[in-house]
DNA sequence: TTGTAGGCGTTATCAG
DNA sequence: CTGATAACGCCTACAA
């Protein structure tokens, strides 16, 4: 396995009889050269398959044209979305993203963020508001601009791109109460902040009509099996039980399945929302009433903040409020 | 936004009174330095903030201590899953793993495998079987050791972890016919490589019992809608179908629901198989028959498989069949 | 146990 | 339009 020493730009310039410094250029600015030396360049470089190394570009001190995307699941249509609005961008201005994931834990996080850091990333996009101490002093340390995406916190680190997840859930609940719901229950699953959020706009909304607010949880990550489990847990509990508020669509459909077995009529003795609009609520029976988050938009503006800032120009706004809807849903 | 200089090994050395050359080695091998000289270093280091700069070591060395994973899509289950089975094992060997996402696509593969190779990986991860010729060429030049996970081509580029998936729908479709269906389809979406060999085996079962093989598809992502716009393309353009063989779980779902809506009896009218065995058919009633992937483990060993060829070890075997089994499942 | 010297491949800068 | 030079921060190899 003696590696066959890589191609670099002295292989090329060795080949068409120049010096590096234009294989260079011609790299980075293919019109800064003579475009009959550009056509004889090109052609070493398919010859002799030249791939670029970045160690060099990010020693010296230049940028390293790329930023860092850090997921918490890599499993979940949300982020995939909002990667893709944010590649959408990236890739037409020359940007490479690296990716990382966190499986919804600070500490994997402050790992995957000086792993980031350590490739020199010029920019980061977080999913997430929850850091640690050291994630915040490295990223101070660091001086790059950072965007945090999905939500819009208080004391964003730098920049923030999202909705407002505690007016959505709120909003929901009324739905919810205005169609006749006497005992809607939050279910909630991991209690991740975006989590939280929703319950607060649940308890918000409960209050403001002189209702009890009631969450049924779990810990666990959500996916289908939960969402059966909770909706059995909040009757067993709080048999008065007539709506759900789902934290997201994978519970709400796991609470679909489970109605459906035990006979349970939606929506005229449960009514059920979900969060995120995703496909299975569209094809489930009765289609899922759902909150429509617009993820593919929430990466492409952060993208385009982010690549901003890192030309040095501050965005007017730190916050920027993307909004919220309702899918036309039967359940809710 | 004119970045603060980063801190340097330089700086930590500085501020203890030693040179970058201790403190480098400490950082690598701490017990080569003298444990009073340890101390201090951490607490500068601690204090100053130090974020390791991997441009250098790549440079000089020519290895990164990274290794890429490459997969088709960021919001799919089995890949998540391959991806924790990888790190499970290069966590512990303090390799880092970039990962980046294809869509699907063998020329975004390309570029991807491009741009993780301009960062020196030492060794790639890759979930597909259909390359570039391109891409042949650069994982030749690079010289560094490959994995393709989760099938087993007959002519891997180096090294192959994974199952055989033609086998495994050919064992599937024998168990629809051993139940009584006479005229099982197979539903198929996007058309990747693994489909298409599903959709071989699934014909070998029919051609050996002598029946007709017939394939409803869409060059789409696969999703529960489409699951249930395949059926009902299937039952209409062939009103025999009692039993589908689906090439992956979201499909079978999709095909559950729209059964239910229509009052077709599952399993008595209509046996499902599914793929993958993730959560949600097991939350679906009746419970979804699938075939079982072991992708952690196929994570662990590629891992495992990777970093004993990065160190020179070339394992005995260029294959290795991980398996498949069947859910217990109540639809087919 | 710690230090010194040199080089990795590229790019910024300045010169021609 | 092209070339020469220096620098980036760390690690290998050797020396003390």
């Amino acid at each position: 396995m003696s590696k066959p020493r890589r191609v670099t730009l002295q292989d090329i310039a060795d080949a068409v009889g120049i010096t590096k410094m234009t294989v260079s250029r011609y790299l980075r600015q293919p019109d800064a050269v003579a475009a009959q030396t550009g056509t004889r360049i090109q052609a070493a470089i398919d010859t002799l398959g030249y791939i670029q190394n970045r160690a060099p570009s990010m020693l010296s001190r230049a940028s390293s044209k790329a930023i860092g995307i850090v997921i918490p699941s890599l499993s979940n249509q949300v982020f995939s979305a909002l990667v893709q609005g944010v590649e959408s961008v990236t890739r037409e201005c020359g940007y490479d993203t690296l990716l990382a994931h966190t499986s919804y834990d600070e500490y994997e996080e402050q790992d995957k963020i000086a792993a980031l850091l350590s490739y020199q990333v010029d920019g980061l996009i977080l999913t997430e508001t929850r850091h640690t101490n050291k994630t915040r002093q490295m990223l101070k340390q660091a001086g790059i601009p950072v965007v945090e995406a999905m939500e819009l916190p208080a004391l964003p680190l730098d920049m923030a791109v999202g909705l407002d997840h505690q007016q959505a859930a709120r909003q929901a609940t009324r739905r919810l109460l205005e169609q006749g719901c006497r005992a809607p229950v939050y279910l909630a699953a991991r209690m991740d902040t975006r989590t939280l959020l929703r319950q607060a706009g649940y308890a918000q909304a409960m209050l403001e009509a002189d209702r009890q607010p009631v969450t049924v949880k779990t810990t666990e990550a959500s996916n289908f099996s939960a969402g059966r489990q909770l909706i059995e847990s909040a009757l067993r509990d709080y048999p008065a039980t007539d709506g759900v508020l789902c934290t997201n669509d994978d519970l709400a459909v796991g609470v679909i399945f489970w109605c459906h077995e035990q006979g349970i009529a939606i929506p005229q003795q449960m009514k059920i929302i979900g969060y995120n609009g995703l496909d299975i609520g569209q094809a489930v029976t009765p289609m899922l009433t759902s909150i429509i988050t617009p993820r593919f938009e929430i990466g492409q503006i952060s993208a385009r903040y982010l690549l901003e800032a890192i030309n040095g120009v501050r965005p007017a706004r730190q916050h920027h409020d993307v909004g919220f809807s309702f899918t036309h849903g039967m359940t809710g």
